[in-house]
DNA sequence: CTGCTACTAAACTGTTCAGTTTAACCTTGA
DNA sequence: TCAAGGTTAAACTGAACAGTTTAGTAGCAG
């Protein structure tokens, strides 16, 4: 099945496979519930063979992160239009980002690399920068130009869009990460969005 | 040290000394992270005075989990003079909310409830409703005084409330819990909160 | 002195799991 | 047909660690 994808892989024809099975447990079970003999059998590979490709289980979990990281960067948040005024502009990525912030992938991502933080810091810092900190920069690009354009206040755009992200952790991410509620509608998720919208415009909308 | 405290534990000297010890190591190393071994040895108590306490290791995680969770509702945000004008009392509790959000156990606590919400669910849970649940409460009981006296607009005061949370955590919360940044001037957390009260005034104040 | 209760140190059990080793098996290409 | 390299299953090693057991100690009450 990956024998002849398009990139030949680095060196051996499972190494497609591996990371695969990597990334299917370690997003299931994270870094520490995840076991290697788990990962080999859900990529359909003996463990001689991971351990062939992967010195051991970090170096194995640093490239699954690495690979998702990419993914999430192109994935989210990946074009806004530069020339709408500033209410529809925030009006989509306010609903993109809540939709994302509150995916499986993103909450299961934000756990683990939290969970090892301590065992394990580059991880967290390495996501943070290909993640939140990517997503910022793209926004603040934005805000600059509206700012110039004055159709918002001149206030320090790294904030805005800082507040901007966290008011879409409003209400709904908080019960997500701790578990109280794994669920959630489309009227709650718009919601919260449209009131980040609001909220963002009366402070710095002109 | 411990055999003459007011109040007499619930049973043997050493109660209070095992979870003396399990509240350092827990809040350490996190909840797989510790070892019971680890546990007993900072408390000074043999691992079989710890069992006689405590049928498992998560029952003793659990009772230290409570016990923090309550010390923390009585210290932060207790008191709001529910008399001041809505920038007063955003601006304090902006203040004393940031600097806990920031605070070694706040980011500890969170990262271990976190990292067990999988194996563990009732934790994270129980967490929620003691912290930030808690909280919330209690700031919600004064926006709707604020509203009835026609100091803020007449908007859902569980979302203001919530907003007004995820403000604080701008910035400086993500770097914290993703261990990119360890310490936090002043000047950092001033302006932090700072632009958190501006920003609920410019949307919620009348 | 006796008996009771809390406690202790240390050895032990059983399990889980990362990482290694071995010996054999396929596939491909010369 | 043979050789080489990738792959495999399975057994193995060694460490960590939760929880138990044992044999014994310290202090206190009657």
């Amino acid at each position: 099945m990956s024998a002849h994808t398009s990139t030949a892989s680095p060196k051996g024809r499972k190494y497609e496979d591996v990371l695969g099975g990597a990334r299917e447990i370690f997003l299931r079970d994270g870094f520490e519930g995840a076991s290697v003999d788990d990962i080999a059998r859900a990529a359909g590979v003996s463990k001689a063979t991971l351990y062939s490709y992967f010195s051991d289980k970090r170096e194995l979990f640093r490239e699954v992160t690495r690979v998702e990281c990419e993914r999430m960067a192109e994935t989210t948040l990946a074009r806004i239009d530069f020339n709408a005024p500033p209410r529809e502009v925030f009006t989509t990525a306010a609903n993109s980002l809540t939709r994302f912030l509150l995916s499986n992938f993103s909450l299961q991502m934000f756990r683990t690399c939290v969970a090892e933080a301590a065992r394990f810091p580059e991880l967290g810092q390495a996501f943070y920068q290909n993640g939140p900190e990517m997503g910022r920069a793209r926004m603040v690009v934005y805000l600059k130009l509206a700012i110039e354009r004055g159709q918002l206040h001149d206030v320090d755009p790294d904030m805005i869009a800082e507040q901007f992200s966290e008011l879409c952790r409003a209400r709904l991410w908080s019960r997500a990460i701790f578990g109280v509620q794994t669920s959630f509608s489309e009227a709650e998720i718009n919601e919260v969005a449209n009131h980040a919208v609001e909220t963002v415009l009366a402070r710095f909308a002109v």
